[in-house]
DNA sequence: ATGATTTCGGATAAAATTCTCCGAAACAAC
DNA sequence: GTTGTTTCGGAGAATTTTATCCGAAATCAT
């Protein structure tokens, strides 16, 4: 049910750079900012996104990260693959070392349906359709920023 | 996709006592020894199992736990509660700290209907129906031996 | 060259989760 | 009562996850 902050920090800076304009590099601090996120931590995640071979890395002025050519049409199992590992969608829910249709826990048949449809819409939804889905304005990637969900009433 | 190692030797555990004769406690030690998980940590999980209503507890002699009277029915989604808290199917896929129909993350959207598929597998999998499936030999609760699994070859 | 900027990579710290230990309290049998 | 057993409850250790810091390397502009 949950992903690792980790994951959502990936997904949501990879989601950010794709709805910008290609091949400009972003700055970590811009992401980061943006998305209210530590800065530090964030580009060690940016870091092993590039390893992952998402992202292009460019030091100096001018630099930044940008996506890889292609990038955009990656689906989020292959992101979450590289951050929350190969068990990701393999591990049993109950946290049984083997669990195959053949050797089950008592939950394991009632799961792989939901598991499979997880994963067909983990598979389905790509950085491309997400970044349009924030462009339009109708989702956001962000939390409102505090002042507008609780105004402060000065005296 | 994952809940904590906590949440699962919970639910481990409490499929275990239902599959027990009912009123007759259960020692943690046999419990443990039997999910293969580490004992004095399972003494705590079932501690708060305790105050979460669902068992009882007796100490010394002919102690250990028991099911409270009506628990079998418990359903999967109440302990998850206890274990991993309220937020478990209200908090945001992405992290984000406000997601509602309203304010949507975008993935917000796809991501509702699968979890109410979630929710109400959970909501339907009561601990009676689980200790049956294992009683019937159909499903396990723990892992095979490793000598089933690899068998060392003697020389 | 020099300086400013930005990622890289390693070390380290903080926080949360998982796990252990131990003395005390409760209980049953003798 | 005494002894043996078992949970209770608190303190604390180990591990993993999350987060920070800093010097070095790369890059661009002047």
């Amino acid at each position: 049910m949950i992903l690792s902050r980790t994951s959502q920090y990936a997904v949501q800076a990879l989601i950010f750079i794709a709805t910008r304009p290609p091949g400009e590099p972003v700055l970590n601090r811009e992401i980061a900012s943006y998305l209210d996120v530590p800065p530090a931590y964030l580009a060690k995640i940016m870091q092993s996104l590039c390893k992952g071979s998402l992202l292009y890395s460019f030091r100096g002025r001018l630099g930044g990260f940008c996506l890889r050519e292609g990038a955009e049409k990656t689906d989020l199992m292959k992101i979450l693959l590289l951050t929350e590992g190969a068990g990701f969608t393999q591990d049993c829910v109950l946290g049984l070392k083997v669990c195959s249709d053949a050797t089950a826990c008592p939950m394991h048949a009632k799961w792989v349906p939901i598991k499979k449809k997880v994963v067909s819409l983990l598979t389905d939804q790509t950085l491309e359709k997400l970044a349009r889905a924030v462009q339009t304005g109708k989702y956001r990637l962000t939390d409102l920023p505090a002042s507008l969900l609780a105004p402060v009433r000065r005296t």
